[in-house]
DNA sequence: CTGAAAGCGCTAACAT
DNA sequence: ATGTTAGCGCTTTCAG
């Protein structure tokens, strides 16, 4: 049988309520007393009983993590990667963290994940995108929710953002820098905020030195952000304007897509165009050449998403504040100095 | 706030006990009786506190689930298939899954994962090679444990394994109907039980049929199982033995790194030479040719581990019971008859 | 600074 | 067939 908060109290002969004070770190306790009551904590091994706990503090200690089926089982562990650093972080705190799975499908989305349900989180974290029905029903449950890496459209929600504008930014100017003018942007599954986001800061880029904005170097057609579309994309692309010389893809999927259409019809890259991706993820390294992306702190949204629910449970900051990670510029081999 | 137990009797004009037995489906209650306290239920959105039940029936509610980082992080979703079949047939049990992803070094495998420390689950799910000591710290909790993909070496473990032998002699038979007899074999990793079943599979079919087997066809040095490793078997066993005419491959990640070299020195494939790999993943349709392959029930192992544990933790079966997945055989295009 | 006691929501004897 | 009641292990007033 393990050991419980009586038998503590008993073996250092103080009463119960000591106890709970002393493994609960309160202050109006004698040093003594203190380590008295923890050594017999440590002699018997006692941990206190979470149930317990939570019954009297009508809270659960659990944080509910909501990801698509897709996202979660897709070849690059970029959402996965999100998780595991929410997991990290819930060491530092007294959260467990129950993954479930939803469909990404919306036709099918009556079925909100068992622990809502049940009542069994103090809060959700939601991470990349998913059908708004879900959010909708979730709404009517009212647990404090964070976002990552996606944000739905009524506003008032807490989110951990990728800075995609400024990502989409410093890509293209990467690409500018380089002698660039002709930088076409292949984008896929413009529904999606950071996709959008990403456009916006190629468009702003140009802008800001001056250089044409042209729908013809513009793919905005495809549904998915997926590797084939990429390749589809790339072909489309050379049709409308065979002039480009750069690529800025919305991700590195489309980025790879892209660069094995144009190895497949001869073009040599970067050396007869150049393309930076967006995400760096583990195929970037892979690839011929490796890939020159934005880098996404993918792990770290993860935990900063843990800390933000944490502090939005413990009252401390409201549940409306968004975090916007930073992007960092990989230089691989994709990229290239325009020679002329 | 939220409805409790006595909301619902004083709502249903029973006691509180009457409900209890309601929701656990007793049947010594009257039909009206239940009748009534359902519409209570319902009309209140009642639902039972996991912490009050889980306090008084001294459980936890929860399964854990451990994974190595890289095993989660891997670009296949091959143990990602296994959560996520544990965590839907949890939907079907009182469980909840706790998933913790531990180092795959085992020099810091002091640390064990904080729902055993805290002793917030009632069994654990361990998939994939884990460092044995790990295994050995968890003895010392004597939880149930069930082993998916993988067993240590002392016994006595429940597990759900992957019928690894006959799934070697299988791919190995099919190379053989397709009328070779110079078959090698490319290992890595021979310290897991898996690979070594697979290998000894290939040695029973080449035996069933009075094939010779020889040293100088095995790759067995490769110390991992990945596709770089899979590149440079192939060409070591080149070198070894260039009248091979098909290999199988321990897994589909080392095929297609064999396959990837065997393309890059101009052999063709099937035409020269037959691959088949073992996993069914989700790369083998993206390479050219497909791969074929053996299927493993990634989804289905999960849901046994989970069915298996809960049926453990419910004194059903005792803790030793081992199900062995069947596998099958998916024909594509790497491997044909061999001409002549 | 510490203890007594109430009670969180539920289950499981035990009564009736 | 249903109700009464005693806890499960803990936190939290409230006293002292």
């Amino acid at each position: 049988m393990r050991a419980t908060i009586k038998d503590v109290a008993k073996k250092s002969n103080v009463s119960i309520a000591t106890v709970s004070l002393v493994i609960n770190n309160n202050k109006r306790i004698s040093h003594n007393t203190r380590k008295k009551v923890l050594k017999a904590i440590d002699a018997l091994g006692y941990q206190p009983s979470r149930s317990a706990r939570d019954l009297v503090s009508r809270k659960s200690g659990n944080i509910g993590f909501i990801l698509t089926e897709d996202h979660f089982l897709k070849t690059e562990p970029f959402y996965t990667q999100i998780f595991l650093g929410a997991e990290f972080e819930a060491r530092q705190h007294p959260y467990y963290v129950l993954l479930s799975m939803i469909s990404a499908d919306s036709s099918q989305q009556n079925t909100l994940p068992r622990f809502v349900l049940e009542n069994s989180v103090d809060g959700i974290i939601i991470a990349g995108k998913v059908p708004e029905e879900l959010i909708t029903n979730l709404d009517k449950y009212s647990f404090p929710v964070v976002f990552v890496d996606y944000y739905p459209s009524e506003n008032g929600h807490a989110a951990v953002l990728i800075d995609n504008l400024n990502g989409g930014m410093q890509a293209t100017q990467h690409l500018i820098d380089c002698g660039h003018s002709k930088i076409a942007f292949i984008g896929g599954d413009m529904e999606h905020p950071s996709i959008r986001d990403r456009f916006q800061g190629y468009k702003m880029a140009l802008e800001k030195k001056g250089l044409s904005f042209s729908n013809e170097r513009v793919i905005n057609t495809e549904i998915a952000t997926s590797r084939e579309n990429g390749y589809s994309a790339a072909s489309t692309l050379l049709k409308k304007d065979n002039q480009i010389t750069a690529i800025f893809a919305c991700n590195d999927a489309m980025a790879i897509g892209a660069m094995q259409y144009f190895k497949e019809i001869g073009l040599q890259i970067p050396a007869d165009i150049s393309i930076i991706g967006f995400d760096d993820v583990q195929m970037d390294i892979l690839v011929d050449p490796p890939l020159t992306t934005m880098q996404v702190p993918k792990v770290d949204m993860g935990s900063e998403a843990m800390r933000l629910i944490s502090e939005i449970l413990d009252h401390k900051i409201n549940g409306t504040k968004k975090i916007l990670m930073p992007v960092n510029l990989i230089l691989r081999n994709s990229t290239c100095k325009l020679e002329n």
